[in-house]
DNA sequence: TCGGAAGCGTGAGCGGTGCTCTCGAATGAG
DNA sequence: CTCATTCGAGAGCACCGCTCACGCTTCCGA
């Protein structure tokens, strides 16, 4: 687990009330959110001075990154193991990305405030650090999959898309994606042009806007009132945008 | 303006502090975002006891409940002002579409607080009272707007919600949908079975929530250092998710 | 082995917040 | 002119993030 086992009996105790604390915090925003998550409150938890807290975390930002990279973790997994999961059933490209999409909503409605803190309003003052991308691209990159794959297998369709993305992308984002391990196999996406390897990362941005925009819409009650039955409405909403860019989803039923 | 303008003067004292109490909050909603927002620092701007601001708004909620109000017609005449537009130059409905996609996403760019506090993450313990949902809801139907002509005009093409939307619309929804007034004349909407208005419904969701999804990714920052150019990857966005739902938008250039 | 250094928890404290209440002054209706 | 209503001020309560000095504990190195 841990890279290194602390072996001292106080690096042993500062070890365990940390990730004491990081669980009352997890369970804090579980129940009422990242917004009312108040330090003081997580000490009375503990049963300790509030000040005690300081020792631990350097502030109540620094508490929230540490729980947004674990978010990003969280949803990442669950991403990837859909993606697993519809490799080992040899799914199409529509299926695999229906998956994964369902991954993501699924994972939202159960930690409702891990994905506010992770893809709502940004807090106030705070600028996610340098650490958080990383955690954030491997979403990206597993939603990205099944385009990429349906590309690779010459299955994606036209799209608006076509023969106007150079220049859209930044040239650090093409190198990341190139660098990006396929579905299928080891580096698909190296195959390519810089201009297809860009028309695809701007593909991928719009299913990746188009599932947090549904799952967000959920999520935040704009839908209440209107969808009656919510996981349709997001399989129909996830095959719509799909057919956006080229990639066919068979829905069932 | 008013429907009664105040004759006695203290009732025109009183309404004229509440306005300046209104453009305070304005402000500084502007300037740090709704969280931040504190009855107390807009007591003293107004240069008046922190007490004293309750004789004018009942709780801070009740001050963004207002905002949030206004919020809501604002974005809605930039959108409905974007169709309008559209309509003096006999634009296409994908035309259409993707200008007042381009509205609301100038408006929420230029207003991005205000955005956040309509479509972004809803504030810890607060519900959104019933007035806002008819505000809410002139948004929702600029947008459908170009869908909808679209429709009666036989120009939809094929869309993956094609006979999978019975039963996912709530029926109240439907009936807000059949009232709603037409874009190339009364109540286009109007026309079409329950089935078809349904249909309807479920591809405007789409677009609806494709678009607030394009705009929260560019807004909160999901898309720095992958899109060079912000407009132009937002357009093929538009353009892409309009194609999944069957409606053709023709990008220059 | 033992002394000093480092780590730790406590409690007071600063400035901030939303909101309530009382009190005296200003206001306007009858 | 009188008196009820309205209003602003200020104190106060409970909460927040965060800092700091203090004393106790633990550990490391000589």
């Amino acid at each position: 687990m841990s890279p290194d086992a602390p072996t001292t009996p106080r690096a042993r105790a500062r070890a365990a009330f940390r990730a004491d604390l990081l669980a009352a915090a997890r369970a804090r925003i579980a129940a009422e959110g990242a917004a009312q998550l108040s330090l003081r409150a997580l000490a009375r938890d503990l049963g300790v001075a509030s000040s005690a807290v300081y020792r631990y975390v350097e502030s109540r930002d620094a508490l929230l990154t540490l729980l947004i990279v674990e978010a990003y973790d969280e949803v990442a997994d669950a991403c990837e193991r859909a993606l697993a999961h519809a490799a080992a059933r040899s799914a199409t490209p529509g299926q695999t990305w229906l998956a994964v999409g369902r991954a993501l909503r699924s994972w939202a409605v159960e930690h409702r405030h891990s994905y506010e803190l992770i893809y709502g309003t940004p807090v106030p003052g705070y600028a996610a650090p340098r650490d958080t991308i990383a955690h954030a691209t491997r979403v990206w990159a597993a939603l990205a999959t099944p385009l990429v794959d349906a590309h690779a297998r010459g299955e994606l369709g036209p799209s608006p898309a076509d023969g106007r993305s150079d220049g859209l992308v930044a040239p650090l984002a093409i190198e990341l994606a190139r660098s990006l391990p396929g579905a299928g196999g080891p580096a698909t996406a190296q195959a390519g042009s810089s201009e297809q390897v860009a028309a695809l990362v701007v593909r991928s941005c719009t299913l990746f806007e188009a599932l947090l925009g549904a799952v967000a819409a959920e999520l935040f009650g704009h839908l209440t009132n209107v969808a009656a039955d919510p996981a349709r409405a997001f399989d129909i909403t996830l095959a719509s945008v799909a057919a956006g860019v080229g990639l066919r989803v068979e829905l069932e039923g």
